[in-house]
DNA sequence: CGCCGAGTGTTATGTTATAACAATGCGGCG
DNA sequence: CGCCGCATTGTTATAACATAACACTCGGCG
C-alpha cells in the first residue's frame, strides 16, 4: 500500500523483505505475527500497541489482550524488524533489515509519518564523542521532531498564500 | 552531595544554578518547587516522576498526588532545568543551563546514572542530514545507553581477574 | 471589596506495559 | 501410539506512567 502522507518510504516491500528474513533466519512467522505485519503494513505512521490491539481485535473479530501484542512486538523488535520510537511509545518498520542500524528517526509533527535515515557522519559523531567520554556505547537512539519534506512545503506555501 | 556513581558530575551546585536562574527569569521557585529540586540534588541517577512522589510524601508526611509532581516537573522542562529520558520514562538534571541544549545523553547501564555531553560535531552532523532529508527539525533526541567511563573499567578489572 | 491569575489540592481516569500461570499445538522419539 | 519438550498463544490481574477536570487558596491590583 503506498503510504499515505506522500513520503517516499513503502512499509508494503518492508512485510515482504521481513518474510524473507523470518525464512532466511528461520524465525517462525506464525499466522498472528503475520497479521501483525500486514497491520503494520496499511499504515504510513507509526503505531502504538493499543492500536495494534485494537485492529488486532477488530480483525479476529474477538478481543486480544496486551502481553499477545506485546509478545509480538517483543518478537518483531530483537529480530531487528521493527523500531520502537521511545519519544511516542510507538513503533515502526525498521527500513534497513540486513544491517546494523544506528539510524536516525525523523518524525513530522504534521502528519505523523516516520522515516528512518542512516547517516555515517552522525554514527561517526556520536561514537567519537562517546569515545572522548570513556562511555562505551551499546545502544544509540536519535529521534527527531519536526517537519517532514512534504509538510514543510505544504505550510510553506500555506503562508505565502496568507500573505497574499 | 557528592555522586553515588563516581562520575563527575554535580547535582548539588545544579540546584543552586536553577535557583540562580529563576531569579533572573522571574520564575517563582516555590516551596514545593525548592523541595522537589532538593530532591534531585540528592541523586546521581535519573528520577522516575513516581519515585519523585514517594520521596516528596516522605519528606512532607501526607500522602502527594501524581498531578503535583508532574506540574512540578512540567515547570521545570520548560524552562529548560530538567530533561526528560524517554527511554527510562525518568527526568534528569540539565546540566547546561544556559544555553539551548542539543546535548546528548549518555547513560550507564551499570550504575544508572547519566551524563550529559554537548558535541557540536553530534549536532552539526545531525542538522546535515535532517537537511539532506527535507526535514525541518524543531527538536532532536539523542539517548544512548552503555556502560560510563567507571564501569567500563571495573567491568574489564572484573574479567582480567576472572582470566588470572 | 471584587476580580484575576498562579499555584496547589483532590478525585477520577486514561494510557502504556508486564507478571504469572494455564492451555494448545507440534515434532521427536521410545 | 503415548509421552515429552518446546514455542506459541490465551487469560487474568496488576504495575507503571501520565493527564483531565474541577475546587480551593492566596496575593496583587483597580
Amino acid at each position: 500500500m503506498a503510504s499515505a502522507c506522500g513520503c517516499d518510504h513503502d512499509p508494503a516491500t518492508w512485510a515482504s523483505r521481513v518474510k524473507d528474513a523470518c525464512l532466511r533466519q528461520g524465525a517462525q512467522l506464525t499466522p498472528l505475527r503475520r497479521r501483525v505485519l500486514d497491520i503494520f503494513s496499511g499504515s504510513a505512521a507509526p503505531l502504538g500497541a493499543y492500536a495494534i490491539l485494537e485492529e488486532l481485535s477488530r480483525r479476529e473479530g474477538k478481543q486480544v489482550a496486551p502481553p499477545t501484542v506485546y509478545r509480538t512486538l517483543d518478537f518483531f523488535l530483537e529480530h531487528g524488524f521493527l523500531h520502537k520510537i521511545e519519544s511516542l511509545n510507538a513503533y515502526a518498520p525498521c527500513e534497513h533489515l540486513d544491517h546494523a542500524h544506528h539510524g536516525m528517526l525523523l518524525i513530522c509533527e504534521s502528519c505523523g509519518c516516520s522515516e528512518e535515515i542512516e547517516d555515517a557522519g552522525v554514527t561517526r559523531a556520536i561514537a567519537d564523542s562517546a569515545a572522548d567520554a570513556g562511555f562505551a556505547l551499546r545502544r544509540v537512539m536519535v529521534e527527531a521532531q519536526g517537519l517532514c519534506r512534504k509538510c514543510a512545503r505544504d505550510r510553506l506555501s500555506a503562508s505565502a498564500a496568507a500573505v497574499a
